[in-house]
DNA sequence: CGCATTCGTCAAACCGGTTAGATCCGCATG
DNA sequence: CATGCGGATCTAACCGGTTTGACGAATGCG
């Protein structure tokens, strides 16, 4: 057992505990000789500081938080996420800083995790899936916790921003399309009050211009098959529709193709996020990859030099890049 | 800011931390009439308690831990892992227990994370990627960390392990194959010192006999297309292949279509894992499901029983299912 | 040589909870 | 009426670090 304590340290030094501590920390001058004897006896216990009695006396945790309101099913499905963490991650492990996640079932429960992150269990958090006005930007404001927000929020706020222009990549294929000589294109995006839903949807809308066909998905692989059943029942069907991710844009394909069509000469079809597997997919799908461990390692320095009293900015990632495949080529 | 602490509920309430306390644990009696005093209290302050304050008082973090030695991007690219630590969140979403997830780029980094978690960080260990005789066991039984082996470790342990039969579906595969007249079915394994890639690697071997065309990747698209590589350049190249995962799987497949043959007509496929694109590849890719979240559940659930003093106990999940699809069917 | 300054260390308070032991109270019992 | 007892609350120590103010010794300066 681990028991040692800075006292144990001391004492085999010779010292008292204030001294361990700043021979470890370097706050104050120590002799070289006694430094030398602290970190000895340190080594010969092999002491390791305890995380909770540092963080109680600190009022810092060394830990940032992701906090996730998603049904754990549906964070399996999705090729973003592990990616974002991964880049986090990637930040985390120059300092000695811990990531917490956590998963909850419901608003009540989520407010009631970040409360208690605020309280001593995370230094910061950063959110995800934002939607507009989100109620966790006040409520993060509230509790004084630092946070950095993944996502072209509007609403002024006093935290740091990650974005990225999601809007380039859906004007480039929707030109792209036309080239090929695609008029009725339609668009199946996530739920339209995530705002990378919506900035996407807006782009789309703008790009066709008077003849949106859009309809509203919810990322899952069943609603983009039902979104597409509806798009191609119409009396006249699209000839190309982009998707707001690949698993419903991969759904989609699925129907498209067992109601007879063949993809990409009657029906192109692209998605978004590029997950690891469309391009081996076959016809290979196009899609956007968008960078999501570059914006994970922007989104944990942001936080990171939140914490540490940085003025909060916005950053914009550009990262997002569109990859024409077979989907899309007539 | 959130600075209220419980001795300003005490004040506000007329009684003592103590009190306040007892009332919000119950772990000593207090009248109706006080407890609801506090609780009134607590509620107008919206007091939260700390969390690093009570981790030093009680010993215990409410939290537990997985380190990863991988390279990030690994990450990323596994369909295991998200679906894994969905299901160990679907367990810990109904206590208050946070998941602190640390990535660490080499085995000195990992052995600090351990002993720091040991330190007050977590109250346990979910150990994955498993290694024969692997170095963490030994290390956490000394640092006397609780912790829940995920795959079959074969040493003696005192830990928890959650297992599944990876032979059983290996076997059904090869059977299979066998039975659509397959004679010559390879092999690309994960490495070999991890237990997982060598159970299914013996299971391969007992199953085929002796002739045996075993080759050892290490996960990665580029070792997948590499191992297949060269046995396709074999004198008599293998009819069917079993990669030990999807990635792999697939970027065989891409390389075997490059190279002029048809799948699964010229070459069966078969991955590991299922990843949730893999129904939707054409040919879809034959996989085994290996319930990851099941297995997230199991562990996080032996983990917390471990933790309250339960007995170690190894827990055989059947979550194994093999689907047959096209990439296999002749 | 006397006094101010700097350097290195110590003692003690503090962070915000939990918990063992002491105390106080009211009520039942001998 | 004294005693016992159990329930409710209080007091104070404790968890293991960090940090501030103080103090003695060594050094610098006039």
């Amino acid at each position: 057992m681990s028991r040692t304590t800075i006292a144990d340290v001391a004492r085999e030094a010779g010292v008292t505990k204030a001294t361990v501590s700043h021979a470890m920390s370097g706050k104050r001058p120590i002799s070289d000789d006694t430094r030398a004897k602290v970190l000895a006896a340190a080594e010969r216990l092999n002491w390791v500081p305890s995380q909770s009695a540092r963080a109680l006396a600190t009022q810092r945790a060394n830990a940032l938080a992701v906090v996730l309101a998603r049904d754990p099913e549906v964070i399996a499905n999705d090729s973003f996420f592990p990616a974002f963490i991964a880049g986090v991650e990637s930040v985390l492990a120059e300092t000695e800083t811990a990531l917490i996640l956590q998963v909850v079932p419901d608003r009540a429960a989520e407010e009631r995790a970040y409360r208690s992150l605020s309280r001593g269990r995370a230094d910061g958090a950063l959110l995800l899936d934002l939607r507009n006005d989100d109620w966790r930007v006040p409520l993060l404001e509230e509790l004084d916790l630092p946070a950095v927000l993944v996502g072209a929020y509007e609403q002024p706020t006093r935290f740091s921003c990650v974005r990225t222009d999601d809007a380039a990549p859906v004007r480039e294929i929707i030109a792209h399309l036309r080239a090929d000589g695609h008029e009725r294109i339609a668009h199946v995006s996530g739920p339209l009050d995530y705002v990378h839903s919506r900035v996407r949807a807006d782009a789309y809308t703008d790009a066709v211009g008077g003849d949106a066909l859009l309809r509203e998905g919810d990322f899952t692989a069943s609603s983009g098959r039902e979104r597409t059943a509806e798009l191609l029942a119409l009396p006249e069907r699209p000839t190309a529709i982009l998707y707001s991710n690949d698993t419903m844009a991969i759904a989609g394909l699925s129907y498209a193709r067992s109601s007879g069509l063949s993809i990409p000469r009657d029906l192109a079809i692209a998605g978004f996020d590029d997950d690891h597997l469309s391009a081996h997919l076959s016809p290979a799908l196009t899609s956007v990859s968008s960078g999501p461990a570059a914006r994970g390692r922007a989104a944990a320095r942001l936080l990171q030099a939140d914490i540490l009293g940085a003025e909060p900015r916005t950053e914009v990632v550009d990262c997002n890049v569109v990859h024409f495949r077979e989907s899309t080529t007539r």
